[in-house]
DNA sequence: TTTACTATTGACACCATTGTTAATAAGAGG
DNA sequence: CCTCTTATTAACAATGGTGTCAATAGTAAA
């Protein structure tokens, strides 16, 4: 009787794997694709392993949101504290939203009743946007910092706006292709005038 | 032998009965809210019943999400021409986009891969939007019609932002409740500026 | 080498959801 | 009153996702 050899991962890899899999799934299939059945085959384990790692498969749900809002709000945070110019960094700032994982990360998010799954790692980097309003607002005179911060909201949540339904909206409004994509550079443009 | 009563309905209204009760449970339980099971419960009829008006459950899933998408283009476009004063505008935009039942609408739509199921009904709208668009323009020096469009877009987009993950968003920023609230009203008393 | 720990696996059971079917009954039209 | 259509229902079958469990096999430490 031949036996297949057994791989054995140390903990911390097994989840990772685990995790990237989930990832790619959720951007592929969307949260139907989120079930520990696809996601242990396409990481090559078996879902029994899974359930032992993750105790449950809404574990590793609440585990991926987790590792996606950790990695964006850290995204977002460097784009914002580059010294790049304003125009670079809302042309930035979109690109990130635009990408479909993080579209994806948002709508689930908005989608789960208890939201506040993730607060703890945020609110841990509350200290490092505190520090970007107050390099924004010593552009203002006067060293508004609420300006600052509505400023840096509103280029924030209209980024989130373009990236949940930017393309259906924008033809809505009959935006040709080309005026789409300008967008982002006209906001990194227009938002400075409001200083 | 004794034999319940039967009510008789005619279609559209048992498909409004039940796309009713199916909006109701996916503000309340989200996505998992929607199956036909719990649906059929709360709208008080047989689960084989639901299948029989809408044929399958991914049927009366996509016929919600029409439903609800007509509904918002609707709202938005009754907002936007209205007649009253920009900042008024921008509030009540704002107001719409907060409401529970949008956001998860949009979140959901985002998920979706083919979000092209409602593209039919919001087409036709487009007529509606362009007069506004038009309107827009005429309060503009030189009549700049891709500057009209550029505001409504950024006021649209950050209505959206601010429905998806606003109050999220806001506290990471360090934004104090009050401020919270008043970010609509200074939304709506920036942007004219931009013209 | 031996032992202890645990990651891994396959097999199984369970449950929720979906879908099918035949029978029934309400209502419209003749 | 009779007939035809079809909305309605209960009961059943099928499927898939979730979780349990005992056995196995790497790996590190004694």
């Amino acid at each position: 009787m031949i036996t297949k050899p057994r791989i054995r991962r140390n903990p911390e890899e097994a989840r990772a794997l685990i995790l990237a899999a989930a990832g790619k799934r959720l951007e592929e299939h969307g949260l139907r694709g989120l079930n520990i059945k696809d996601v242990a085959d396409d990481s090559g384990i078996k879902h029994g392993t899974l359930l032992h790692h993750f105790g449950s498969a809404e574990g590793m749900r609440r585990a991926l949101l987790a590792k996606l809002s950790e990695e964006l709000i850290s995204d977002m945070s460097s784009i914002l504290n580059s010294d790049a110019a304003p125009e670079i960094v809302f042309v930035e700032l979109f690109r990130l939203m635009s990408q479909t994982g993080q579209t994806k990360l948002l709508a689930w998010r908005a989608l789960e009743e208890d939201s506040d799954i993730v607060s703890k790692e945020e609110i841990a980097s509350i200290d490092l946007i505190e520090h970007i309003v107050q390099r924004v607002a010593e552009r203002i005179k006067g060293k508004d910092v609420d300006l600052a911060r509505n400023l840096i909201f509103l280029a924030l949540s209209s980024a989130v706006g373009w990236g949940i339904c930017g393309p259906t909206l924008m033809s809505t409004l009959g935006m040709t292709a080309s005026q789409q994509d300008q967008f982002p550079a006209w906001v990194g443009e227009q938002l400075p005038k409001l200083i």
